[in-house]
DNA sequence: GTCTATATGGCGATAGAC
DNA sequence: GTCTATCGCCATATAGAC
């Protein structure tokens, strides 16, 4: 989390949009508890962003971006796909600890307007060029990955690392309720260790 | 989806209530939209359910017991581990494919009040008690399971059955993307496929 | 640019006729 | 039980002083 008082109003009502959106989600998060987290006058939002729909948008942006640098290693063909993957993992864990609402975020978008949303991607990923599921069927063809379709593997990757993020409150709940603290134990270390063994076990080389 | 128009005034809204409430959350759902889909008028909602927050508790409640049913496969001591985990992943994932936003559901529901909740779950479950990180770490000790944190293994579990019914938009979305047309590839079947692989590549027997 | 005060609108909830 | 009309709140948004 940045430090809100060494910054300009901008990057402060940012910053504090990014928190309160990740926490509460668009219609949950209230104008008045942005206000508050950037330290803030209510009325100075609207003079920044206008309304409450563009500040979301100035935040998703941003996200969106990030999301396609992580996804970027998938272009990198010199890397093994085993490498790739890992590295792929590492960097997404990261970027869902920063983001950790994202995915829903897109997925309700989509949802809601996809041609919005595939202009703005468009947008943020530029020339970069993602082509995770063909870079897996190949590597389910060379028989580097154990035989399964592409597409399934790759829903299965994006489940392991997206949704721990969207469930924390349920596993902190239920682990709690087994004795466990889950706060104290959880860790993004430990999500990595743990998608890399299920990727791992589901890979040849 | 049932069927709206031959079913009793409060079948109607109930059965409204929930597809509106899974589509939106409880803070998203407007009770005009509830009253709309249930094509009756919105102070009928509240003559029968008082307000919105009792309504969604029928909804929850409901929802509830339905899911404590699937997790009661490993209170069956007798069976193996994996046959125990593959019966485990076929019925959620059916559970899933009837309530596709009850992940969801629970996590927003556990998230903004917990204690509420437990007492809920506790009304549900009735008898019924759920072990599912302790039977994982009886098996991990008799090395049936590959070294992993217990729960973590369920949080990789969970997070393969629940978020392709959440994440749907964006798969439907992204795969079109690259030419394949997710809603005529993709099955349950396909997903319990995939699932069960990924479980068996991390157990020993 | 930043604030206080206020307008505007949407939504949950209620009153009361039928 | 079902409806129309309306209340009251609260959150977004704006006006206008400084």
């Amino acid at each position: 989390m940045k430090k809100l008082t060494d910054a300009s109003t901008e990057e402060k009502i940012l910053e504090a949009a990014k928190q309160v959106f990740m926490k509460y989600g668009l219609y949950g998060a209230r104008m008045q508890d942005i206000a508050d987290t950037a330290q803030i006058n209510k009325a100075l939002l609207h003079y920044y962003f206008r309304n409450k729909e563009k500040l979301f948008d100035k935040v998703f942006e941003g996200a969106l971006s990030k999301f396609f640098e992580v996804m970027d290693v998938f272009s990198n063909e010199s890397l093994p796909i085993k490498k790739r993957l890992f590295i792929y993992v590492d960097n997404i864990i990261d970027f869902y600890s920063e983001y950790p609402q994202m995915s829903m975020f897109i997925i309700k978008e989509i949802g809601n307007n996809p041609e919005i949303i595939r202009a703005k991607i468009l947008a943020a990923k530029k020339n970069k060029t993602i082509r995770l599921v063909q870079v897996l069927e190949e590597s389910i063809k060379k028989g580097e990955i154990k035989k399964l379709d592409a597409a399934m593997f790759m829903i299965n990757l994006q489940s392991l690392c997206s949704f721990p993020f969207l469930a924390s409150p349920m596993f902190t709940y239920s682990l709690k309720s087994n004795g466990k603290d889950w706060t104290k134990d959880f860790s993004t270390d430990k999500l990595k260790l743990a998608v890399k063994t299920f990727v791992e076990n589901s890979i040849t080389k």
